[in-house]
DNA sequence: GTCTATATAGCGATAGAC
DNA sequence: GTCTATCGCTATATAGAC
């Protein structure tokens, strides 16, 4: 419903984007407020405070994570494959608020823990259902926290080469999809 | 060599301990100088300023990982499930220096994150010659890096139940072993 | 080598005009 | 709803005594 974008929703956008590209202490009121095209006082007029913004940050998050759960039900090449295929950071707006909160969690934030933790439980959820037993959700779980964690140490600039992409990426599936589909419990 | 542990190497355990327990943010030199007990000036007589403390700590997991590496090499289990297993915390001297420089990385400085990936590469190499093919590679070292990200989210506090320990440790290990065993090219 | 000041700058947040 | 101005606090870093 939102055709103009708000200055509420491009606050969080500018928060996301300098949290990703500039990590934590750089996410300051005066950076985010500049970044969204308002001023400080303006920005503080939607959020609160710091903490506020976090929480519409992680507000945001939970949303965004139950469309994504939707669509890993309905996804042709099964929810296995879906999640370890969009683990691969595509600067989608999932991905992106992922990883914004995932540096607030890195930088002590409880509040931002506790939102990544919710979400990593509600995919495991999802997905328990359609593998063997608990080993196979645990590699494949973690899979894809180490493809996030690869991620985020990666946008800072130039690519690592650890996150594998093309080819490489159908290869890691097809070998995990060989794995848990073995012998049918 | 050093007996009584100088000033200088308990200024950087305390500096590892504040940002592994409470992340970035609350890693100040006045912090870390009343961990470590010295004042604030003693504190920068040894690290001239906190670029140079960061400096000493990514030079001391330099150090630490080389000594791992060692230890991989000659593990009666074989690398790959030394490193899986050596992945989930067991709050020994690497572990901590890591997970203190990956919140550094998170926090948006590039010299941390050059250290992270230096290790990594280090660990990838000794790994390679292990393995039939990149794809297993890329198993072994993202279900790695997802163990390191989960134990690193969990120090807050309570466990998160994500880090396999014990038993289902083992059965994670197994699978991996037999995943990367199937044929040999 | 280690200390106690102190300078300087940047941060989160408030007040009040428009 | 958005702005400017400002307060109070805390952080890094310096200077210089011991």
């Amino acid at each position: 419903m939102p055709r103009p974008p708000h200055a509420r929703e491009r606050v969080l956008d500018a928060y996301e984007s300098i949290l990703v590209s500039d990590g934590e202490r750089a996410a300051t009121l005066d950076a985010v407020a500049k970044a969204a095209g308002v001023s400080k006082g303006g920005l503080l007029y939607h959020f609160a405070s710091k903490d506020d913004l976090l929480a519409g940050l992680a507000a945001r998050l939970q949303e965004l994570i139950e469309i994504d759960v939707e669509r890993m039900l309905q996804a042709p090449e099964g929810p296995v494959a879906y999640y370890i295929r969009t683990s691969v950071m595509e600067d989608d707006n999932l991905d992106r608020s992922l990883a914004a909160t995932a540096r607030l969690a890195q930088g002590g934030s409880a509040a931002a823990a506790e939102a990544l933790r919710r979400g990593r439980q509600r995919w495991a959820d999802t997905i328990r259902p359609h593998v063997r037993d608990e080993a196979d959700l645990d590699m494949i779980m973690l899979l894809s926290d180490g493809l996030y964690f690869n991620n985020l140490l990666g946008v800072d600039g130039h690519d690592t080469g650890f996150v594998p992409t093309g080819a490489r990426l159908e290869r890691l599936i097809d070998l995990v999809q060989r794995t848990v589909n073995r012998t049918s419990r």
